[in-house]
DNA sequence: AATGCTGATGCACAGACGTGCACGAATGAG
DNA sequence: CTCATTCGTGCACGTCTGTGCATCAGCATT
């Protein structure tokens, strides 16, 4: 569970490398791995073979999954019933993972669990030479605490839109994140310093031809996939960029003015898809959404009911190619059937 | 663990029948393998949430795992140290699997988890639309007892050799392992009724002219992947062909003086692989060696260190892609430095 | 209607499992 | 050398999990 013990490189063991016997701790991983799960042997039956203690197997074995030395896979039969997946894929063209929640569980465990089944979800989809393109807020926090390990090579993670606001710089709170990927893959990190929105449009301009920030759009244009969740403005709790600090007044109204219904990577957009003609999205560090649009996969995290107005707009918007969501919020989606 | 227990298609559940709550056995089956490898819930949170017992939701649990609902792979990082697996793919040119299993357990037991890891491996080689060559053996016998189901389309298992011999027409043993084999990948079976040897060449030659032996035979031309054992002549312990009444005593003593160290399949060879003049072969009803070096995947068994010299002779003609095999012999055929 | 059969269920128990804790071996700094 | 730190280990405890058993609902047969 805890990533940070799991030890980086080769064996820093400090017992095996007097033990000449050839075993590092990452072999032995491997092999109680198997034993476990490949001939299903019991934890004590391989502690018997491997001369440690059970409790040590254990270990071993927990440290084999996360870092991905043992792969879990839960595979969806798509041949089955009108399922809830099968419903939205037919609705809006996209491929959705519904994480089964009951509804008797709080916001805040829905929101974990789909964060956890969202990360596991997301691993296999990453791999070499990929170049990963994500968001920052609460639900891509919770996802980034939940990610294990997985080995890459030459794969980027790259930062969607700036976290500044009036208050912070928001590096600590964006660059957790993103450090969280980085470690999971194995991958560079880059991030983008700049506030998630401009005071004048023009300030934009300017920096996006300065090299430093031309270095990160051209990383964007070269996304293999790209993770974000979704702000919804009309939600009774109301997400980190309209209550961080990140929008003054005047703007709220003015999106209250344009119809916005919610944004994705600070870039905003109304129920039908609409956002070229809205003003706020030139002060924007975000993506430009015809951008993002070309980037191959596009996974959408959203947990929680009242994100589904701006979930519509994005889905209006053919943001996402993948949309992952708890159950709940996927039966209100099928059913707005208005839409 | 009970295969017969799982249910073949649908729910054919009393219960869930009249419940009307849109629920099924193998849907709920599938709402639990996400709760608990995606979400990490207990299965007494799981049962909560499904409105029954734990119990019920272990035997969900083992349901999904046996259906293929849930899949789970061990990854061998192949750029670790010199490993068993790189060294018998330097050496031998086949991507071996080494099962770790100690050295203090019987053999038996050894076989019987070389046959889990076996069976659990060569599980998602299996695709729609292969034709997956059987043979029959102790060995073949023990991987078929331990295929998990996995679904796939218009797959066909075809018998690579006869399995009658003097006593018996070999078809209760044989093709109960090719049911098995049917069963657990949803793929029809096509058996191979004609004895294991023939007495005379020509026997032989009139039957390969027979529209039904030519069926098979052409199916077997058509084969995507072959999967088979060893037999071994010096081994302590003979091999089932070696003791089961298939050869006469003039046969063995034949084998003796023509060096034959081994078969696949009941096509004999010697330790340097050769087997085209060997007379024996001519009567034999497995395929022709040339023709299963067509095969683009071709996965050999290996249990117990007695094979070791015919494994040898597989390897000397070539005849696997793919090998599993215990640790023990493992660490035999790699340090045969001779050959 | 009565009967037997099949298969899912819950209970209860034994065994398997995860984890906080204290200990000791290796490592590095002073 | 000595001390502090780090990290892997085994123990012990409480919880979690697999499974034999008895039960019961549905279905088919007599």
């Amino acid at each position: 569970m805890n990533l940070s013990s799991v030890g980086e490189g080769e064996d820093s063991g400090a017992r095996y490398s007097t033990e000449g016997g050839q075993r590092s701790r990452s072999s032995d991983a491997l092999r109680a791995a198997q034993m476990y799960y490949l001939q299903d042997l019991t934890m004590n039956a391989i502690a018997r073979e491997l001369r440690t203690s059970r409790s040590t197997v254990s270990r071993l074995l927990s440290m084999a999954r996360d870092t991905g030395l043992v792969e879990i896979q839960v595979n969806n039969p798509r041949h089955r019933a009108p399922s809830l997946e099968n419903e939205i894929r037919r609705r809006f063209g996209v491929e959705a993972h519904v994480v089964p929640v009951s509804e008797m569980v709080s916001d805040s465990e829905v929101l974990d669990r789909v964060a956890i089944q969202a990360a596991r979800t997301i691993g296999p989809l990453v791999d070499s030479d990929a170049i990963v393109g994500v968001a920052w807020g609460s639900t891509l926090s919770a996802v980034s605490q939940h990610l294990s390990k997985k080995v890459t090579h030459d794969s980027t993670i790259v930062q969607l839109n700036g976290a500044g606001n009036t208050q912070t710089t928001g590096i600590a709170y964006a660059s957790e994140i993103l450090r969280r990927f980085g470690q999971a893959y194995g991958a560079r990190v880059e991030q983008f310093p700049v506030p998630a929105f401009f005071d004048h449009a023009e300030t934009k301009t300017a920096m996006w031809a300065e090299r430093s920030v031309i270095r990160i759009l051209e990383l964007q244009q070269r996304m293999t996939m790209a993770i974000f969740g979704v702000g919804s403005t009309n939600s009774g709790i109301p997400s980190h960029v309209y209550s961080g600090g990140y929008l003054d007044d005047a703007d709220l109204r003015a999106l209250t003015a344009e119809r916005v219904v919610g944004d994705v990577a600070t870039m905003f957009f109304r129920a039908d898809g609409s956002h070229r003609d809205l003003r706020i999205n030139q002060r924007s560090t975000g993506p430009d959404l015809d951008l993002l649009r070309q980037v191959p996969r596009r996974i959408c995290v959203v947990s929680g009911e009242s994100k589904i107005s701006g979930l519509c707009g994005a889905l209006a918007a053919g943001l996402p190619t993948d949309l992952i969501l708890d159950e709940a919020s996927a039966r209100w989606l099928v059913q707005s059937e208005g839409l």
